[in-house]
DNA sequence: TCGAAGTCCGAATGATTGTTCGGTAAAGTG
DNA sequence: CACTTTACCGAACAATCATTCGGACTTCGA
């Protein structure tokens, strides 16, 4: 039951073969929904009995958690990380919505299963990571665009933002005619005016 | 099962109680999931008991369809009638996107289901219905903000528009200082720029 | 007022499904 | 090579829950 290999070369695999666990739960909760995927159905998904699941995570709701903090962990930092870069207020704005829409298109299944399940977060201690995560996030980018924007109301213009770049999740396609560079940049055109 | 009184006096009511158990599934299904709802829950949030809810619909899923079409179906009713109006096209959309924002504040847990049981929209026959009915609606948003906004590449405008109206359904709260109309013009001057 | 139609009850049922667990094989370690 | 840890299997279990159904009570229409 989820416990991880004292043994040194097999905790690499072992970590290994998690995140993979993760990244598929994403896939296939994000098509089918994650009460209507079954522990079975998860399973054969990859090639795995269903016993075998338990052995990377005790159940399917801390399957859920790991994919929401697959999902923000990477993203807060990386966002951490660009701010810190201090360039012109305007530039740090658009590395930062640029990275943003990277992180959401190339976690499209994650995103989708965070969007659906939203309703878990509103209460519960085992959603109090994610919820700071989130939280942290927003903050991030409420006071990139405060700095880049001045003037004018930047409320609305936040909640905006937030809206165009997580409902990219639902209609982006890696075969489409935009990049997801054209397509923060024109996000970010938008919101600066 | 499901059957609609033949006598005039009480097919009134009949329909009456129907839509208020639409609206109540609503209202709970956003609080808590559709799946995660149990029927004998839902009946008990309404004073029923569980037996008497498939006198108003043959399952839970027919429930749900009802909680989309309930919401689709006047929106969509409502915005043939604005853009019939045939006012100047900037106003056209002023008009569109406010009923528009106001139709999604009103009915916030409706599009909140909405929104979380996405993934079942992707197929099935039951479905159609209201597949189409957004399909409809974002065609004729599509061509007022074309209208409105004749130059430049409106396809990511219009996704972008997309985005936050549909995401208002996340932070709207009726307390709050942003009126629906404020919102909509504040979305409607962000994307004309 | 009488019979039919409608409204609702709520315990029982049948199917589904998350989780457990005893066992087997494989791989690391000394 | 022993032997301990790790990886995985998959049938069985226990709990949950959508749905059914026979009946009691109410309202309508004539």
């Amino acid at each position: 039951m989820s416990v991880r290999p004292t043994r040194p070369a097999l905790r690499e695999r072992y970590d290994r073969r998690q995140e993979r666990v993760i990244s598929q739960a994403a896939k296939v909760f994000a098509k089918r929904g994650y009460d209507q995927t079954t522990m079975q159905e998860l399973a054969a998904s990859m090639d795995l009995a269903t016993g075998a699941l338990y052995h990377y995570f005790s159940g399917k709701e801390e399957l859920l958690t790991a994919i929401c903090d697959q999902l923000m962990e990477p993203l807060l930092e990386q966002a951490t990380e660009v701010l810190r870069a201090g360039q012109d207020p305007e530039a740090q704005l658009r590395a930062l919505v640029r990275l943003w829409v990277c992180h959401v298109v190339e976690h499209r299944d994650h995103m989708l299963v965070f969007q659906q399940e939203r309703h878990l977060l509103e209460s519960g201690e085992r959603w109090r990571k994610v919820r700071a995560s989130r939280k942290a996030f927003e903050r991030l980018a409420a006071e990139a665009l405060e700095r880049a924007r001045p003037r004018g109301d930047g409320h609305l213009a936040l909640l905006a933002l937030l809206g165009m770049v997580n409902h990219t999740a639902q209609w982006y396609r890696p075969r489409g005619e935009l990049t997801p560079e054209a397509i923060a940049d024109g996000y970010v055109d938008l919101v600066l005016g």
